[in-house]
This record gives structure tokens, sequence and C-alpha cells, in this order.
DNA sequence: AGCCTCATGTAAAAAGTTACATGATTGG
DNA sequence: CCAATCATGTAACTTTTTACATGAGGCT
């Protein structure tokens, strides 16, 4: 139900298209919640028709014109609603956990590739963010930069932080696993 | 599409009716899997009828008659089948973030209580896990005791291993979160 | 000519959530 | 007596996934 509110978010931190949102799901905020184009373009059709976002046909040249997607008042509204309601528990779905348990009534030694693999999809994910960090939040518009501090590139930051905590922590537990399931290979 | 596997083997590291099987799901499995007796009840029809499970009828005293469900070959077949292909990515659902991130357009302030709730809960999950490894990894039976060393028992624990350090690096964020927040409440 | 990016969708199937439903026994 | 636990389900609805579909323009 709160795909809505990512878009919203996503379209108050600045105006797209259904396209763009897709693309930025595949980045930026898709590493904490993922969306596909098809369940962009049909929710962003129903908050379009319930007044939470407005339209604006944007013709381009040397490429299809698009529909430039902005948050409405009755958009913001629903998104403070949302966010003044209690966080619910993350709904978990960690495919790898349940192979590693599985992997005791099959082959142990046969997850090591695959466990490899993922390792190095969650190390370049880290480097991705540490990139990411690099250049959006530091240098002279940074911290004790004049004037006030913003809000949301600070909060956009405590989420990027969150990520690289969240990296790291599975690259160290990946490490584990793969000693223990090597250990159990050479075992016998 | 992997709830199927999750039931699999949790039934083949013990037998149980979908009763005890949601129950699990609200506990051990449950902390990598989600799901709901509503779900789990239709799966194990489902796997049944295609002969992935065996059932077995459970007169009990005192209490209501329970049909106690095993793995069959099929699905031993059906799982091995599926530890075999790729890991695939997890799809992430972090209302947290999404919320950290919106609280730029509203108050930022307002989400310290709610952080802080959220806070507790995973600190008391984490003395959960912490407990759990110590009923059941440590004592006489683990590490050097004599025989073989137990495959399961060993990836049992390097998943627990990986929900504690999950926690604790989520508590370490979420004090990094509360930090920020109250950063902004109090520049203002 | 063929592939990639940009851009927007429809349709069907699978999975997940929420609400409703029943009934026995045990413990306070 | 009332609530909780054990035990199993149905039905309706929403969400997500997968497959299909189209078409222009740029690059090699």
């Amino acid at each position: 139900m709160a795909l809505d509110h990512a878009i919203l978010v996503s379209l108050l931190e600045r105006p797209g298209s259904g396209y763009e949102l897709a693309r930025r799901f595949e980045r930026s905020i898709g590493y904490f919640w993922t969306a596909t184009h098809q369940q962009i373009y049909r929710v962003l059709k129903r908050m379009e028709s319930d007044g939470w976002i407005d339209v604006r046909e944007v013709p381009q040249q040397g490429r299809p014109d698009k529909k430039e997607y902005s948050v409405a008042a009755l958009g913001r509204t629903a998104l403070s609603e949302w966010l003044h309601q209690p966080i619910e528990p993350e709904s978990v779905r960690h495919d790898l956990a349940v192979k590693i348990r599985g992997a005791a009534f099959d082959d142990p030694a046969a997850l090591i590739r695959e466990v490899e693999r993922y390792r190095q999809v969650h190390n370049e994910r880290l480097d991705h963010y540490l990139a990411g960090e690099v250049r959006d939040f530091t240098g002279p518009q940074a911290a004790h930069a004049p004037g006030p501090p913003d809000a949301g590139r600070e909060l956009q930051h405590v989420v990027l932080r969150g990520g690289i905590a969240y990296e790291r922590m599975t690259l160290a537990w990946l490490d584990d696993v793969l000693a223990t399931l090597r250990g159990l290979a050479s075992d016998r």
C-alpha cells in the first residue's frame, strides 16, 4: 500500500514521468522500495484520477512526448497522513536465508559459488553507494555551509548511510556464510 | 514463488501441521520470510495435490486432530532444483526509509517518537535472537562435540548470526537517524 | 539493418492481505 | 463464564509479477 507514498515522495523530490520514476526505482529509491514500470503506470493513473497528482504533457524533440507528474495538494495531505501513522514492521522475503537452511538437505558446497556471486553484487552496490555519497554529500555545499541546513539533504544522507551500513553488514555476514559452507565442505 | 520452498525447508527440519507452520512463521523462519496461516493452508493444499508433500491425520486428545505434513520425494526434488537456481536479489519494502525521506516535506520532528518505538522493537528482537543463540547453539552438544558436525545446526546458526548482525546494524543506524532528526528539530 | 533508449501502456496469472467462519478444550 | 489456544478453512480483494504490445529516433 505504500508504493503510492514512495512515488509521492519521489515526485516531491522532483516531478517526473512514469518512465523516469521507473528508472529511479532501479536506483536510489529502488534500494529500499522495488517497483516495475507496470506498477508505476497503474498507480500514477489511479493517483491522477483521485486528484493526488497533476499531469502536464511535455513535448520533446528527438524523443517521445512525456507526461510529467507532480504532487497536488490532495497528494500532500495523503502523504502527511501516512507519515503520521505507526511504522509497520517490514515484511521480509530473504531467499538466501531459506536456501542456506535448505542446503542442509542438499549439497551445502554447491551454494558456495552462488554466495560468492551474490557477495560481488553487494560489493558493487556498496561501491555505488559510497561513490554517491562522495558525489552528493561532500564538498563545498555540505555540512557547515552558509544558510539553513537543508532538511531534505540531511534526510537523504541518513537513508544512504543506512544503505551503506546494510551493505557492509551483509558483506561481513556473507564472509561468515562462506567460511561456514567451506568448513562443512572440507569436513567430509 | 518461494513460500513453497520456505515451507518445504521447514517441513524437512521437522514435519508439522499448517497451524504449527503458521507459528513457526511468527518466529524462526518468520524472521526472514513472512506468511499468514491463510497463505500456508492454501500452499499446503496445492503442494499436497501436486504430490510434493504427504499428509498424515494425527488424532489428539484434548485438542483438535491435526494433519501432519512431511516432504515427499517430489518435494525434495523441487526444493533441490530451486536451490540450484541463482539467488535472486531481495525485493525490499522499507517503509521507514520512505518515511524519512518523506519527512522532509512534513515535520521531521514528528517522526522521532515513532523511530524510538521502532528502535525498541528491534532491540527486543535482538535480545530474542541472542537468547535463542545461547539456548540452541552453546553448551555441551555444541561446537566440538563428538561425532560428525551437524550441517543443519551449523547452517541454522549462521542464519541466526545474520539476524543478529542485521539487528545490531539496524540499532546503530536508528541511533544515527534519531541524532539526525533531533539535529534538524533543534536547528530551528 | 538491427539494437538500444525513451515512452506508455494492456492483460492475465500468481501471490499476498483482510475479513469472515467454525468449533473444541483449557485456564483463570 | 470468558478468554485464549489449537486447528482448519473460505471468500473477496489488492498487489505484484510476467508476458505481450507499440512506436519513434539515435547509434553502429
